[in-house]
RNA sequence: CGGGAGGUAGUUCAGCCCGGUAGAAUACCUGGUUUGGGACCAGGGGGUCGCAGGUUCGAAUCCUGUCCUCCCGACCA
């Protein structure tokens, strides 16, 4: 029945490319690396995008959207940032094509057109917003500055996957300029709380939030906060980062603000984000091998009613319950719902085909449901299927949205919880790692030499060191040099 | 960027070694019968064989280049 999906067993990586692609959330593009995020993929993007936006305006903050391009001398401007970047910038160094002489009908790049100045694809957009900021702010009166932008990013990825990693992405930064480092911190948890916020209760996705080590650190952040989400296959996923920027950015754009005893200091600053990576997350946390599980909150279809009927006459019947009754009445509840009545397809692909997209709940009404004042009803997460009765249908369905909600999370919860095993020697961490995966916690001596060392030998990094960390005195697992707390390390996409 | 595999109908793939009028299944269209887990019968339409060169009387097939995809590495603040 699901021969069309590779089974995860069989082969993870196909399995997760079958999914994108036959759940129709996105194709391959004639551009090396680009994706097309298709409709129900754009959906979907867009009923997260709706809910974090909203997230962000009640935390005070604005849309506003700066240039897809930042000259070279702005972007190199904060050197860590450049730095860390610099590897997988796109560059536009010409702004005109014309005909080539040698070969009608073919364009070749002007050579008398070359920019005085190159342009960055902006992989990221501190720069040119820095750059802005600078003449937007002059007193304490301009800060808080709070602002949001979404938009489209480039980093030319060597190797790339749907939604997980391709050379262009949509995302949304945060970018905000403080008077205070004590508040520019306090924004930085504050975002990271809404992105765990928005993963866990509407994502069903449970994370750890924690902070990264300097070496896994934003080019030109002072602290990187991260949520960290585990996969099906034991590896962890990045899901989002806040990153507390200090006054680097301020020093390198010179964006100072008198304050209350009129005297000049840098502002600190905070960026944000969580990207279309957040679908692929979303994916290999639920789905399964008959297709997507999509968890009711954010996904594009809650519910599809599918009808079957013998003849005109019952489909006349089962049209008025349907349309007269059930999708005013659902509609009213706040449910999304398709009535698939397309006569094309039988039932039994439609059910197959719902499945594959994840809608969460199917309800199946014939000729007979309808004497009986019944409906067959389909959870997508756990496949069971019950008769309820017609009279207070809505409801019921409004309550097993939430029921699904509840259990995907739980069941991506116990997973998670099940997969962080405390280890103390080299020998159980290596073995953990290959065997039963997910994230390992370990003691650590907090150097970068070591960290290099473990990644090099195991492939595993630290993914970071959870926030509230209890304080343990103990032996790194590596070097066995003194350490004071466990850090999470796994395998990561 | 290295190593391997691949690109032929909307899709999955055969044909390529050994050059000679482009194939199957499925999907699609028309008509009919159907409809409670991927329906059936009959008829029909659809492919510059990724793209560009070359060899040849003749190229999906041989050669060169190039683009794209997948797998494994390297890379991934």
């Amino acid at each position: 029945m699901s021969k069309e999906i590779t089974s995860r067993a069989d082969n993870y990586s196909e399995w997760y490319n079958d999914i994108v692609v036959k759940a129709d959330l996105a194709d391959h593009s004639a551009v090396r690396g680009c994706m097309v995020i298709k409709p129900y993929g754009y959906a979907l993007w867009e009923n997260m995008r709706d809910v974090l936006d909203k997230m962000f305006k009640d935390t005070g903050h604005v849309n506003a959207y700066f240039p897809l391009f930042v000259p070279k001398s702005l972007f190199e401007a904060e050197e860590k940032n450049a730095e860390g970047f610099a590897k997988e910038c796109a560059v536009v160094t010409h702004y005109r094509l014309k005909t080539d002489p040698d070969n009608k009908g073919k364009l070749i790049v002007d050579p008398a057109a070359r920019l005085e100045e190159e342009l960055v694809v902006r992989p990221t957009s501190e720069a040119i917003i820095w750059n802005t900021y600078k003449g937007w702010i002059q007193s304490y009166r301009d800060l808080p500055l709070l602002i949001n932008q979404w938009a489209n990013v480039v980093r030319w990825e060597m190797r790339t996957r749907l939604f997980l990693r391709t050379a262009e992405f949509l995302w949304q930064e945060g970018h905000t300029a403080h008077a205070t480092k004590q508040e520019a911190i306090e924004e930085t948890t504050r975002m990271l709380d809404v992105y765990a916020d928005f993963v866990e209760n509407w994502m069903a996705v449970p994370v750890v939030k924690g902070v990264k080590t300097p070496n896994e650190r934003f080019a030109g952040a002072e602290d990187t906060y991260c949520i960290e989400a585990l996969m099906q296959d034991g590896k962890a996923l990045q899901a989002g980062t806040s990153h507390f920027l200090g006054q680097n950015f301020a020093k390198a754009f010179e964006v100072k603000f008198s304050d209350k005893e009129n005297k000049l200091d840098y502002v600190w600053a905070t960026s944000w984000g969580v990207s279309t990576r957040l679908i692929g997350a979303l994916i290999m946390a639920h789905s399964d091998d008959e297709g997507l599980v999509l968890p009711p909150r954010i996904a594009p279809i809650q519910v599809v009613i599918v009808p079957i009927y013998k003849g005109d006459e019952q489909k006349a019947a089962i049209d008025a319950k349907v349309k007269g009754e059930i999708i005013p009445a659902l509609k009213a509840a706040g449910v999304t719902v398709k009535y698939d009545d397309n006569d094309n397809a039988r039932p039994g692909w439609k059910f197959a085909e719902y499945e594959k997209k994840g809608v969460p709940v199917r309800i199946a009404l014939g000729a007979r449901d309808l004497d009986n004042n019944v409906a067959e009803v389909a959870r997508r997460d756990t496949k069971e299927k019950n008769s309820y009765s017609l009279d207070g249908l809505p409801a019921r369905i409004v309550a097993l949205l939430d029921e699904i909600q509840q259990n995907i999370y739980k069941k991506a919860r116990t997973f998670r919880d099940t997969h962080i095993t405390r280890v103390d020697t080299w020998d159980e961490f290596v073995k953990t790692l290959d065997g039963k995966t997910g994230f390992v916690a370990a003691h650590w001596d907090g150097t970068g030499e070591t960290e290099e060392k473990i990644k090099e030998l195991t492939k595993a990094t630290i993914r970071c060191i959870p926030l509230n960390n209890e304080q343990e005195a103990g032996k790194c697992v590596l070097t066995g040099n003194p350490s004071t707390q466990r850090v999470l390390f796994a395998r990561a996409y």
